[in-house]
DNA sequence: GCGACAG
DNA sequence: ATCTTGTCGC
């Protein structure tokens, strides 16, 4: 049988879509675009990043990753796999992805203590103002950076010979270029529009996508295959969460 | 009404 | 995000 905590019994239920936006215009009261973090502040320390992927039949892994920058030795990370209860609406992804983020991202935490988190998704660039990356920030009171691929709002304004996302008169997001493709970087919480870009441009490697986000996006798709063969055996997600946290670790040697 | 629309 | 056939390159 599966396991209750993976029944979607009291989260699609109390999901509501005019009360989920209400949740973001409190949520964007409560965002501080000041810098907790100084761009000194990374050098052999400890970065983090969270993305989820999903498979067939409503099954979602979110994962947590821990590495030191600029080896990019990974530290730590945490996985889970569990139904997904709630659709992805443009805008509302926070609700979708936290459900998945927030068990592996709280464990992690409890063993490390990152300077900055990268989250896949947008931040401050949200019609809203408070994106998943921006959701996470203020839950888990870090600071945080959200990186996205494709533009949610705004339009591109260039401002002193750079590139922008301005939306309701605000500058939302700076526009990183990675091998002439655009990358949406904005503010999530705790961190100020230009620091996120900055640091952003740090973690620029061999890749299409900044490497925190690079390593979380390969570590779920790499537990989502072994998860799905897992599953396949067993037919029985309860006896594959028990082993999540290990398998994440025997994972870590496959990114690379 | 029409187009846009993170993952 | 995921699904998918074929193609290019190491």
């Amino acid at each position: 049988m599966i396991k209750d905590d993976n029944n979607c019994v009291g989260i699609r239920e109390n999901f509501n879509v005019s009360i989920a936006i209400n949740d973001q215009i409190l949520f964007s009261k409560k965002i501080n675009l000041n810098d907790f973090i100084n761009i000194r502040d990374i050098e052999n320390k400890v970065i983090a990043a969270v993305d989820a992927s999903y498979t067939k039949n409503d099954l979602g892994i979110g994962v947590a990753i821990a590495f030191e920058y600029p080896s990019y030795n990974i530290i730590d990370c945490e996985l889970i796999a569990r139904k997904v209860c709630i659709p992805y609406i443009p805008g509302l992804l926070a609700f979708r992805e936290m459900y998945l983020i927030s068990t592996p991202l709280l464990k992690l935490l409890k063993k490390v203590k990152p300077q900055v988190l990268f989250v896949d998704g947008h931040g401050y660039a949200h019609p809203r103002f408070a994106g998943i990356a921006t959701h996470i920030g203020i839950v888990f009171d870090i600071p945080t950076i959200g990186i996205a691929k494709k533009k949610l709002v705004g339009e591109e304004v260039v401002e002193n010979n750079e590139l922008y996302l301005r939306f309701k008169d605000r500058l939302v997001s700076k526009i990183l270029l990675i091998n002439n493709k655009k990358i949406y970087v904005s503010p999530g919480n705790k961190i100020s529009l230009e620091n996120s870009f900055n640091i952003t441009k740090l973690m620029i490697g061999k890749f299409n996508l900044p490497i925190p986000i690079y390593l979380a996006d390969k570590l779920s798709k790499i537990a989502k295959r072994n998860l799905e063969v897992s599953y396949l055996d067993s037919s029985n997600i309860f006896s594959i969460n028990n082993n999540l946290s290990n398998l994440c670790k025997k994972l870590i040697n496959k990114i690379k």
